[in-house]
DNA sequence: GCCAATCCCGTAATCGATTACAGCTGCGTC
DNA sequence: GACGCAGCTGTAATCGATTACGGGATTGGC
């Protein structure tokens, strides 16, 4: 007399609904999963479903199927509007297609990433969606082997076979000084981000760019960087202005021009009339501010979506080609860039 | 002749480690979960598990050891800047104790919220944090026979046996309101969100406690009502002002808060000689908006980590009572509800 | 009336880990 | 020398699902 029942109280598998529809487990397993067509033994299994309160369990059926339902998002740290701009982007249509998403903040730590790329082989989700800071040679050596389909958010190195949603902030930069420079600005200043990362980087080099265009020189006095805050963006302003003075601010971050936009306030300088300002990211803060914010978008929604969109193409046919999308950056214009008024 | 080893090439498991290390799945198994204390069989097992690069199946550990170290956060829109508070307050605790965190955006829809306690038993989590807009009696009914311990966020019926952070926005608002009245305010208007949640209702009576406490009768044509957006507090302000003359709006959210200061911009009131602004959540939105806003912080930072504290002590201890911590609001001043000058 | 085809269904193997249980070894003691 | 005990270890059962495979029943064609 074999214990078939180990104790009647507990969890109900597809073992007892089969014993309650009279079936066996191989037939509840199929109407689950719509693989039978007998109309009589699905109505048996559902009822019988429904009766004893049945439902999958999702570990057995991941260690069985090779599939978790899941797909994580990895950025550096949520707090910040174009990550979540990001996971707003994501979040429905991955929900659309079934998946749960799973958030990682890795706080900017280069150790962090790779540990999420390496934790992939546990198998917990069947996707990654990362949008890294930088990419070294380790991330590329785990992208490459990496146990589950990735997407990057981010500029990739040249070859490396991973789908890719990437965006260069530097002709978006540039387009910005013309735009500052057609409405009859002279001294652009640029508060820049951290500059030890490729977008840090391109910010510069974009900015570079524009006054070579507008044939203008750069003047090592109106560049500052600090961090991405408030006070930073204030403070960063204040050097500037101490030693200079600029007709126009270009910062690297909505945040970093609201800073600078305290600043002027405070020194009573009027924007726009005596100083222009423009932010980057396009974020809530830029349109609410006041004057609104001129912004560089950086489409941090629309790259969200289409990480999102080719990670399921790729979840749906593993051995496509890695595919490359570029999206260009836009000058939102607002109020607090509007040409100088002619005297 | 057994096909021992199904293909060569395939993913190691803990077989493959045994096989390496020359000992059996037991050991191979105890090592990694640290229940052995033979120096030589560690070290052997921690070589072959290098050596194979072996990582753990996290489906088939979930399976039998009924543990997913995954927790979720259910709310209605993470680019709520009060869930997006306590994402931020939870994710690092939860990480810290080594659970991963899962998001769940119901769009404030209430039978999404139910599918998500629902699912529960597919025990996909081993525990859940959810802020939901409305406690029905399906609710409390799923709460009770969840599968894994709930947190709420928010009011919770009494009696119902579920851990629970909750937070009432009535006096702070009717704090508020003092606090105007002190500054020397009369027309107090009120800009509130959808009325029909909870906290819609708490902040009315927050209300008309505070103007009764003031010795005043509510004015029907200072109240209006809208959708949570910048537009949305734009709009209601312009109704009240066509119709009354308000030396103050409080308004049941900074986004509100940031579209009353637009109105009251483009009718050249003075804020806050003219007319005094508060917000509610005590957002970013409050520290940059010009002037700086006056608002009365709900704590999301702290209720989350408040939550997420709960429910890992809920996981150390399953039998433990449920808890019930309630945080009280804090009004924060800032230049937008600065006294009227005495003329 | 017989054989083949079709359609369902049940048995049992399987996914990859954990762990109860029993067996082995070596040592100390009486 | 026998026995007990401690400390490891290996075998095999188990978690709860999916699914390959083969067996029955039904039907149709000749």
């Amino acid at each position: 007399m074999p214990a078939q029942r180990p104790r009647p109280g507990g969890r109900p598998t597809v073992r007892t609904v089969a014993e309650a529809a009279g079936v066996s487990v191989a037939s509840v397993s199929r109407v689950l999963n719509g693989l039978t067509t007998n109309e009589e033994t699905i109505r048996r299994v559902r009822e019988a479903v429904a009766k004893v309160g049945y439902v999958q369990d999702s570990a057995a059926r991941s260690l069985k199927t090779r599939q978790t339902g899941q797909v994580a998002f990895a950025m550096a740290d949520i707090g910040n509007a174009a990550y979540l701009a990001m996971v707003r982007a994501i979040q429905p249509i991955l929900r659309e297609a079934g998946y749960r998403l799973l958030l990682h903040s890795t706080d900017a730590d280069i150790a962090d990433e790779i540990e999420v790329l390496r934790s992939l082989n546990q198998r917990y989700v069947d996707g990654l969606i990362i949008c890294p800071l930088r990419v070294t040679e380790r991330h590329v050596e785990e992208l490459e082997q990496a146990a589950t389909p990735v997407v990057v958010i981010g500029q990739l190195p040249a070859g490396c076979p991973v789908d890719n949603v990437r965006i260069d902030s530097r002709p978006g930069v540039a387009r910005a000084i013309a735009h500052l420079v057609d409405g009859g600005r002279r001294q652009i200043a640029l508060i820049n981000g951290p500059v030890d990362t490729v977008p840090g980087r391109s910010r510069y080099l974009g900015y570079l760019d524009g006054l070579r265009a507008a044939g203008k020189e750069e003047r090592r006095e109106l560049v500052a960087f600090t961090d991405f805050s408030v006070e930073g963006g204030a403070k960063a302003a204040q050097e500037i202005l101490d030693v200079a003075e600029p007709d126009a601010i270009l910062a690297a971050n909505d945040i970093l021009a609201v800073g600078a936009l305290q600043t002027l306030r405070q020194r009573n300088l009027k924007v726009p009339d005596d100083v222009a300002v423009v932010g980057m990211d396009d974020t809530e803060l830029a349109a609410t501010a006041w004057p609104p914010l001129t912004s560089i978008s950086l489409r941090a929604y629309e790259r969200g979506q289409l990480a999102a969109r080719l990670l399921l193409k790729r979840l749906a046919d593993p051995d496509r080609a890695p595919e490359w999308v570029t999206v260009e950056p836009q000058l939102v214009v607002r109020a607090s860039s509007a040409a100088v008024t002619t005297p």
